[in-house]
DNA sequence: GTCTATACTAGGATAGAC
DNA sequence: GTCTATCCTAGTATAGAC
């Protein structure tokens, strides 16, 4: 107890605050960007969120733009974990419709970060950041694979692109649909996940049993 | 020949000008709002675009905000133009199907601005603009009732909340998924169009002739 | 109503001490 | 690596002459 600490046990304390700190940064990241927008968040906001100095917010992210691709990266993370973790007991559309009801609670949650793809600089910061790109790929080519399964085995239509699946997916990850029936305030969460769901795999077409 | 201009047509010229001035201007707008978003969308860029010096700018639109409201309500006049010319004898479905291509190929062609739903001030002056809200309550009462009466004539399903098929509608009008297949090269605007659509309709699914 | 020139401010980024 | 204080560009908006 009195002994002077070991090299290493300091080096690791000093560590974990750092990525303390940083999970912090991140945390604050994704909360701004959910409200404002990227153009809307201010690094003046994020330090004050994240209980930080700015000068010492740049000393681990070296601009705004880092600061989102590394919340972006973590997103990707995240549904990464997700993914693999899905029961490969299920069928593949069935894992395909676990990720969109991940992604939409997470969305209705107010956690989903999105960004402009407008901005120009920002799309190159995000396609120049290797471990962006690489989590990207591998869940294209995760939900790629499922989708192939799917279309096989006639649980999506085999003559839809791939891609066009992909994309569509993604993009309801990020549909404002979702958040505009949480502001009629008559859904329950569970009401609009399924409903936005549906509205994903059906369409707006009478289901069979609705001659 | 000789006399001295009467007023009427004296005004009436300058009218026109002015007419034509505030097009160009709004044509501007349109193509920034597509290019770099709203936040992206300098006041200067505009003038520039437009042909005219900044405080000519500023005579016409006493702001920023009023630019990005005054192009969406033109959109808005514009989508209802349309909607009023849509053929009355077509089943409400495919009256609703068309209005959806008609934006498609709008958003297709470069030409559908969209505005951030993060910015406060932005969202204000939208819902303070009687020209965009009673266009968007026309729209919403229209398409509405087409909607109401393709559920009557089992065309989409009826028990889906008419707001979540009207937001569904709107949101598919500005959605990412067309531009990005568009950006692949490898479809043409006519194929992306049936794609999407059929997407918003009939989702993912297998079409009854795929068993 | 059009222009040139300028005022003002928000916000991204840094300097330099500790 | 953390802080306070500062720099500086970009961009909205205006003044004032014509």
């Amino acid at each position: 107890m009195a002994s002077t600490p070991t090299t290493p046990a300091t080096t690791s304390f000093r560590d974990r605050m750092l990525v303390a700190r940083e999970e912090a940064i991140i945390s604050a990241v994704n909360q701004l960007l959910v409200e404002k927008g990227y153009e809307g968040m201010t690094v003046d906001a994020v330090a004050a969120l994240a209980g930080i100095a700015k000068a010492s917010l740049y000393k681990h992210y070296p601009g705004k733009e880092d600061l989102a691709v590394a919340a972006m990266s973590e997103l990707l993370g995240n549904c990464l974990a997700f993914v693999h973790g899905v029961d490969n007991q299920l069928s593949p559309a069935e894992r395909l419709r676990e990720v969109v009801r991940w992604a939409l609670r997470l969305n209705l949650a107010g956690r989903m970060p999105t960004l402009p793809t407008s901005n120009g600089p920002l799309r190159d910061a995000l396609l120049n950041n290797k471990n962006y790109v690489d989590r990207l790929m591998e869940l294209s080519d995760t939900m790629g694979e499922w989708i192939e399964a799917a279309q096989v085995a006639r649980q999506i239509a085999p003559d839809l692109p791939a891609v066009a699946v992909l994309y569509t997916l993604f993009a309801r990850a990020c549909d404002p649909v979702p958040v505009f029936l949480q502001a009629t305030g008559t859904y329950s969460e569970d009401a609009i996940v399924a409903l936005v769901e549906r509205l994903c795999f059906d369409g707006l077409q009478p289901t069979s049993d609705q001659a």
